[in-house]
DNA sequence: CAATATAATGCAATCGATTGCAATAAATTA
DNA sequence: TAATTTATTGCAATCGATTGCATTATATTG
């Protein structure tokens, strides 16, 4: 194996020059002449030089990464999110560093570490489901490294960005449409109420059933991970003992998908008899049969924003000049098949 | 903000000791007594300490670090594929940068260039799908940084491992079963052919069309990107005219769901006048009404071995020893409801 | 107790790029 | 031509962890 390794120093001497001055030729530096700039990048073509990262982030301390810590990457949110974070970064010339906590605390805390290890500039992250304490959180900003909340955040931790949805009008809209349509038991399958998004979803549900004189029945609030499996189990739980609902509000979208799959596969028929409405759309929100009305989130916004909050936290000038806050986009009922039977 | 930086010449002053005493301490060198160890690991957790990976990196020549280049992670075959990626390389103390090609050759390029300058210590990639030129490989290759390609894999590239499923069987198996279900006039959706897996996916389609005395009508392969759109446009454009297909094999999933939505809008009853079979299983395949049949790769199974591949290329010792090759794992037919009609 | 072996620690160079300051070369002005 | 600016380039320290070799402390043996 042919390990070259060139370094500036190979420049330097095959062109007979310091290395000080390669360096500034490679970084455009003003009091470089054309000259040698132009020969300089010829050499470093030629020998196949490339800048060593590790190196530059050593002594500028900092990395030109940011890391991002999500539950899953494979949910049609995170990846959207992520595809707007990576579009800000790299138009920014920072290299963005995705990790997958699988929702699971301890993982999140490790990936934390490594992510501070590498000496990260910024983290974004969206709360694994399970995580309850926050020292990890903590520990990072006391590193120095900015921190920005989206989706699943973090109230405890003050004074950094949070980027949401208004998840409280998603769930009231996704909710109030069942409502018109006429359906009159609405279960919500919700997630856990440990994070601040399902407690609103949760509040949004219930705020509108009230305004449409719907009795709340907490026998039809079901909590759960919100997996495939968790859908197809409770609505394989409520459709059970009659009477059971007669429509399905979701926390989220892959619930929402099984719950129905569940009641096609046992003659329930979507929308006459079972109407659904799901939270956040997937790709095959619209490729279904029928198609699943859905609570659309601005995912890809959220993430652009959240990359933008974080590099201009990361890059503030002076410090402590900024207005933390929460930010809350709006949310779209996007209305398909599976909620409207007439 | 309270910018530590803990180093270990921090703790070495703390305690009145050598900052490479520290150092062996830390990495639990046998020639340090258990009685300083003990102290400097106290020491370094009340001080905050964080190792500093990118000194590391700089002086060991690695970074612990591997990349992944991958068209899209909101796909089901690649997220899996990175599930697995992350397992084996988090055993191994390695942590995983995932960049998204967005099946672009230009952004892989960028990618590539990226991660060469992060010093990554090898790289695990599946082309984009317009990626006909290769020297952003030989590249790496030349500048000491292992290669692994998986899925779709660079034929032009040698002395690599190369992680692949056996397309053409699975091609073969998908068409085949649609053949003995009844289906006479079996159209496919096929990926460019730039790509040796679509190649092979057509190959298989064509080979079982002939053992089961089928007729090979070019009008009915038609040749896109798989994105949805193709899907539902391709099936437009074939059912418009009579005599359209009656089955549809599709090179992935994506075309398949999209496919059979375009076909249950117009009517057309899945599986009973039109059989749906795709490659590679999405998460939505079974929840979906009806069913997709489809051919499963061992998605996750093919993200470890690659990574184990990848790692033992890294860790050669001598170099040169390896034994590349090309690895072709197998398939096998889930059968759903979307290609029985009876 | 002296001599030798062994354990534990320290010194100093190194990785590659950056950067403040000094030094030299070239250009301008008196 | 000498003096002064201005444009270029070089020197050397620095970031933080690692590591070969030297050194000191402790243990073992004769």
């Amino acid at each position: 194996m042919s390990n070259k390794k060139v370094s500036i120093y190979d420049i330097a001497d095959y062109l007979g020059i310091a290395s000080s001055t390669v360096s500034r030729a490679l970084n455009d530096h003003a009091r470089i002449s054309e000259k040698t700039k132009k020969e300089v990048r010829r050499v470093a073509k030629v020998l196949g030089f490339e800048k060593n990262h590790l190196a530059t982030g050593l002594i500028t301390n900092q990395s030109l990464t940011i890391g991002v810590v999500v539950p899953a990457v494979n949910r049609n949110f995170f990846a959207s999110a992520i595809t707007g974070i990576e579009k800000i970064a790299s138009e920014n010339g920072y290299t963005v560093l995705i990790c997958q906590s699988h929702d699971l605390y301890d993982r999140e805390v490790e990936l934390f570490d490594t992510l501070i290890a590498n000496r990260v500039d910024g983290i974004i992250v969206s709360l694994a489901i399970n995580t309850e304490q926050f020292d990890h959180f903590r520990k990072a900003r006391d590193t120095g490294i900015p921190l920005v909340f989206f989706d699943r955040v973090c109230d405890e931790i003050e004074d950094t960005f949070k980027i949401v949805v208004k998840d409280f009008e998603g769930a009231y809209l996704g909710t109030s449409h069942l409502a018109e349509q006429g359906f009159k038991r609405i279960a919500h399958i919700a997630g856990y109420q440990s994070q601040k998004i399902f407690r609103d979803r949760l509040a949004g549900y219930k705020q509108a059933l009230l305004d449409a004189n719907l009795p709340y029945d907490e026998k039809l609030v079901k909590y759960c991970q919100l997996t495939t499996e968790d859908g197809t189990g409770i609505a394989e739980e409520l459709l059970q003992h009659p009477p059971g609902p007669d429509a399905f509000f979701c926390a989220n979208n892959l619930t929402a998908i099984s719950a129905m799959a569940y009641a096609l596969n046992h003659h329930i028929k979507v929308p006459q008899e079972m109407g659904i409405v799901g939270f956040s759309e997937e790709t095959v929100s619209s490729l279904l049969k029928p198609s699943v009305t859905s609570v659309r989130q601005p995912c890809e916004e959220m993430g652009t924003l959240a990359a933008q909050k974080l590099l201009e936290e990361i890059n503030q000038e002076p410090a402590g000049q900024l207005d933390f806050k929460e930010i809350a986009l709006s949310t779209e009922l996007i209305v398909r098949e599976s909620s409207t039977p007439r």
